[in-house]
DNA sequence: TTTGGCTTGATTGTCAGCAATCAGCAAACA
DNA sequence: TGTTTGCTGATTGCTGACAATCAAGCCAAA
């Protein structure tokens, strides 16, 4: 486990950036769900106050990533196929809305740039590079919701990826089909830069259709508590 | 001997229950946007600490409804016109994904129920009760949002509802038809009920239409930046 | 008149300690 | 042997005091 180093030198304020450290350690998982976090123990970790702490478990709290129980703990929170399934079915809407407001403002720049990214992601694929992979993935979203010009949306999609990155985490879930995740991303791509706003919502939100399908088989199969580990290589 | 009901909901923490007085002022317009937030006066006059307060006033900042300038203030949020698209934008997408859900989900029980607000809805508004006919409105459609079963978005639709509910007090912004309004809300309830999941997203998504329209429009003549209100004597 | 630095009062950020609450254990009891 | 009850250590909830930061006004120099 990397140590939590101390806060003591930077600007930002004290509770964001403890929650930055906090928040980095549980997406890296060397904070696993169920986990439970004593505030005395990450005040002095972190070399604040337990009132800082406080601040920034909650903030956390807010993002999905930490539990509380009141008066008796906090913990990393677990993620259910029930969790898996509002996470999914949460980012395709988001998405949506998403890759359709982008069509309407996309410029020839923005074209390029996300062509550049869809080529990184072709790269990484095709060097094996998988975790950079994932990386160029969310990039690639984020920058077709940075393209909406919707701040309420761009933060709520924001929370959202870090709980699919979180599950991803827990789960050791991989796409199981690169071929087409590339062919994918392509589509959404350019029917955004072609502004086909109908088009692009459509494929945005299909995107994450065989996850969504995946996770509603296995909750009508009852085993909706049970976490899901399927590793494909 | 009548049973006993848990006591968590009384013993309720107490920068909860701060946020919860802070919140309803500013939904009832008592504090209007742009107004400052003194972390001591209001501590003084909820009898509390100003940490609890900082904590309340964290919450709902995270709700939207105040802001936080660090190290100088904390002030009610005001609704620009951009923020009033936001929002409206972002309800369709979660109203669209929370009706295609519930229409899978509906029970005979639950149709009743819909039914049943719907007949409230319009006893309302044939008697003039048009304060009671707007939280009808919003009880009609967290109803829907329920029925999904879908506990992220059950919330996230909360926060964008207290968002609207703002930006109506803000503006002053009423239904300009009521006729209409029944009419859809109507056609909406119908099609969840006949478990019709795409003409239900559709429906709810377009039940904001007018609005979004609208408040595209005043962006695009380039009125977007300006408040509805700041400053206050 | 304008501009730039300085002072100051007000306000937020952080901390350490006390109070409230809980889970778990062990003794008492049936 | 199983259940209840009271205790205790550990942990979170809340508070009051101190530190850091800022905006706003003042004043002198250009």
């Amino acid at each position: 486990m990397t140590k939590l180093t101390s806060l003591k030198s930077e600007k930002r304020l004290l509770d964001r950036r403890a929650a930055d450290q906090i928040r980095s350690h549980i997406l890296e998982g060397v904070l696993p769900a169920g986990e439970r976090l004593l505030e005395t123990q990450l005040s002095e970790e972190l070399e604040v106050s337990r009132g800082t702490v406080r601040s920034a478990l909650a903030q956390l709290a807010n993002e999905g990533l930490v539990q509380q129980v009141a008066f008796t703990r906090w913990e990393v929170s677990g993620t259910s196929t029930v969790d898996a399934w509002e996470i999914y079915t949460l980012r395709g809407a988001l998405e949506g809305l998403g890759a359709r407001l982008a069509a309407a403002n996309v410029t020839d720049e923005d074209g390029k740039r996300l062509r550049g990214l869809a080529d990184d992601l072709l790269h990484a694929i095709r060097e094996g590079r998988l975790q950079d992979a994932t990386g160029i993935d969310f990039d690639l979203h984020t920058a077709i919701i940075e393209l909406a010009r919707h701040r309420r949306l761009a933060e709520q999609h924001r929370f959202i990826v870090q709980q699919v990155r979180f599950h991803m985490v827990q789960s050791g879930f991989l796409p199981n089909d690169y071929e087409e995740l590339i062919a994918e991303h392509k589509a959404l791509i350019e029917a955004v830069i072609a502004g086909d706003a109908d088009r692009a919502e459509k494929l945005a939100r299909n995107h994450n259709e065989a996850e969504v399908k995946l996770l509603a088989k296995l909750l009508k199969q009852g085993s909706g508590v049970k976490r899901i580990r399927e590793k494909a290589s």
